[in-house]
DNA sequence: ACCATAATGAGACAATCGTCTCATGTAAAG
DNA sequence: CTTTACATGAGACGATTGTCTCATTATGGT
């Protein structure tokens, strides 16, 4: 059941499912947030076909935000980045945050639905096939830590990979933002500080249990 | 205008608002989420006067969930505390552990309401007593690290400080849960590791900037 | 070309949300 | 006690969400 097989017109279907995200998008780059109503329209769909895609107006704006804004590893390393770790996780880092900031809305919206999802209850995951919160971040750190995975030992790279997740996301800047209420310079200084001294802790020799 | 004067019958306004927000926290222990009519019913008040006192159903939810939700340091550092800023940083991340697990849907709530709020326009902060997102992190922080601050340049311990506002809190539990999907003991050792790391970063001698 | 089937459109429906108005009761000031 | 100002209750209103039904298209296999 892993592929359903792309029975029926799997064409009609994947063309309206991007009419619609395209259409979320355009209206989500306005910094406003459209009813499913306005999303509907601009997409030349009626209301019920809309629902029909997507179980409610959150699932398609995140959807939609996620195609708009999302780095890639390889273009990002592409060919000029050395091996030092924390220059490429800083690189990545560096991306991340003005992927954000030109997204910020949109952004703010996923986490907030995302959040709101699982809070609610076993209703939330009808289909099944909406993951509740996509990972587009292991990657990209994956990709940073690589040339250098030789100097970590196993254990230790994967608790960094999980540490250094929690100094460059979204939350991140959220709390940078919002709960600290930091300048951006000074966020970023943070960050970058943060960034070197955990890769630091993890490169030293181990010093009691192993983390 | 700090301080309106107690005006009028003041004491009638607030006893409403008190028994509003209890009857909020009351159904929030339910788990689901009330709409602003059950509240409002709950609390044996008309749903206009409950619009009176909160421009929204997320703000009633979210005063609501912070009343129930609050450890002090006072209570935390009692006496038996010592001077070691990693333990007393490690006890701090506990208490906001237990904090957060037993209440995790109201906190979702306010973490999302926060989100949007601050996502939609200038017409989110009405009366301008409500600020967008509260702060109960650092003062916490601050207790933790005071007896060792004399290890620490000033300049440190402020990024320091911020940079375990990211470990510690909330968002760091989200991320931990949603987007890496750990269980709770990995996420555990990963944040206690963080923890000393950013630590004795903070304390080691000043390498290049003084960051 | 024909037709069964799938996708869509149009719209009714109930539930909430947030705003507004007007009448009423009640606390507080004289 | 009386009066006045303030808090409240009741409910209408439009907007949005999500569900549902039924009629119409239009596609794809034959």
């Amino acid at each position: 059941m892993a592929k359903p097989a792309p029975t029926g017109r799997w064409k009609q279907r994947r063309r309206t499912r991007h009419d619609l995200l395209q259409a979320a998008a355009r209206l989500l780059k306005g910094g406003r947030t459209p009813s499913l109503e306005e999303v509907a329209d601009a997409a030349l769909v009626s209301r019920a076909t809309a629902y029909r895609y997507f179980p409610s107006i959150e699932a398609l704006l995140v959807e939609a935000a996620l195609d708009v804004a999302t780095p890639d590893p390889e273009t990002l390393f592409a060919a000029d980045a050395g091996d030092d770790p924390v220059a490429r996780v800083e690189r990545v880092e560096a991306a991340l945050y003005r992927m954000i900031v030109d997204n910020e809305a949109p952004l703010r919206l996923m986490l907030a639905s995302a959040l709101q999802r699982r809070a609610r209850g076993p209703a939330g995951e009808a289909n099944g096939d909406t993951p509740i919160r996509q990972n587009r971040r292991t990657p990209l750190i994956d990709a940073a830590l690589a040339p250098a995975r030789h100097r970590f030992t196993p254990a230790r790279l994967e608790t960094l990979k999980a540490a250094l997740a929690l100094v460059i996301g979204t939350e991140a800047m959220v709390v940078f933002r919002d709960v600290l209420q930091l300048d951006d310079q000074t966020a970023n200084r943070v960050k970058r500080w943060a960034i070197r001294a955990l890769i630091e802790a993890a490169a030293r020799p181990a010093r009691s249990k192993g983390g």
